[in-house]
DNA sequence: TTAAAAGCGGTATACCCAGG
DNA sequence: CCTGGGTATACCGCTTTTAA
């Protein structure tokens, strides 16, 4: 990063020297500081941040002098001329800085995601599993838009309807616009489904929402890590039966 | 070009805690 | 003890990216 400060307005010079100090570097950003931005100049650097990729970072910046009261004085930047993706870049950059500013929540939620998928690459599994995330649940496509397997490791007990205890699940999540339509059909195999996955299974189907649930349930304390294992082993188990057993389903559900 | 997968963001709701 | 306002999060669905 290259600062060229002028305290009078800009000049042909102090152009040249930012030019030649670029010329021949890979990637820089080069801030051009004066009192006064003359058009030519402000359009130059606009043109430069346009012709260049985002590894060329133009900025020019018009300082003033401000005294509030009778505090000391300080400086008040005004920018002339930025990259185009720079505001962009910045919004990027503050939403990521502010997913590191995780919550004790999301954190255990994040190293659980972590440590189950350390757990497939482990034990094998038949699906792919995503990039872990700071929530409770994780989507597992299942080779039809419109249904995922997924599994949820929640902080609040669903059974119990409570945060006291909490859970995991896995589930046939089936959402999109005939989500009705391909739960009852699935409703009326219950008794073969559950046969044929060897579990019972809670029918969620609520009315306000588009989407719907099969799914099983384990009641579990997320905050003990010393039974993770046991946990993570219980989803994978469970995920991969779901994954083994419903796929072929729900690929040969009618439309 | 399309469907599927992955990722993102908004919203409703339960929870917590301060103040009456 | 009750209320209500702020906050964390469960849940939902949409948008973007990827792959066939």
């Amino acid at each position: 990063m290259l600062v060229e400060n002028q305290l009078k307005r800009t000049d042909h010079t102090h152009l040249g020297q930012l030019l030649t100090y670029a010329s021949g570097l890979q990637a820089v950003t080069i801030v051009w500081i004066s009192r006064h931005f003359t058009d030519e100049h402000r359009a130059a650097l606009d043109w430069l941040n346009e012709i260049t990729d985002d590894k060329f970072r133009f900025f020019g910046l018009e300082i003033e002098v401000w005294r509030i009261g009778e505090s000391g004085a300080a400086p008040k930047f005004n920018i002339v001329s930025k990259p185009n993706d720079w505001f962009c870049n910045v919004a990027k950059g503050a939403s990521q800085l502010r997913g590191t500013e995780l919550t004790e929540t999301k954190k255990i939620q994040m190293d659980f995601w972590t440590a189950f998928n350390s757990h497939l690459d482990e034990h094998g599994a038949l699906f792919k599993f995503g990039k872990p995330q700071p929530q409770y649940w994780m989507n597992i496509s299942i080779g039809r838009s419109g249904f995922a397997i997924e599994a949820i490791a929640s902080f609040w007990d669903s059974v119990k309807n409570s945060g006291e205890s909490h859970e995991l699940r896995a589930e046939l999540y089936i959402s999109g616009i005939n989500a009705k339509a391909h739960y009852q059909a699935l409703e009326l195999q219950r008794e073969d489904i559950e046969k044929g996955l060897n579990r019972q299974l809670t029918w969620h189907n609520p009315e306000n929402a588009r989407a719907c649930h099969l799914y099983t349930q384990k009641a579990v304390d997320l905050n003990d890590r010393g039974r993770w294992e046991e946990y993570l082993s219980w989803l994978a188990t469970e995920l991969n039966e779901f994954y083994r057993y419903f796929r072929p389903i729900v690929l040969n559900l009618e439309p």
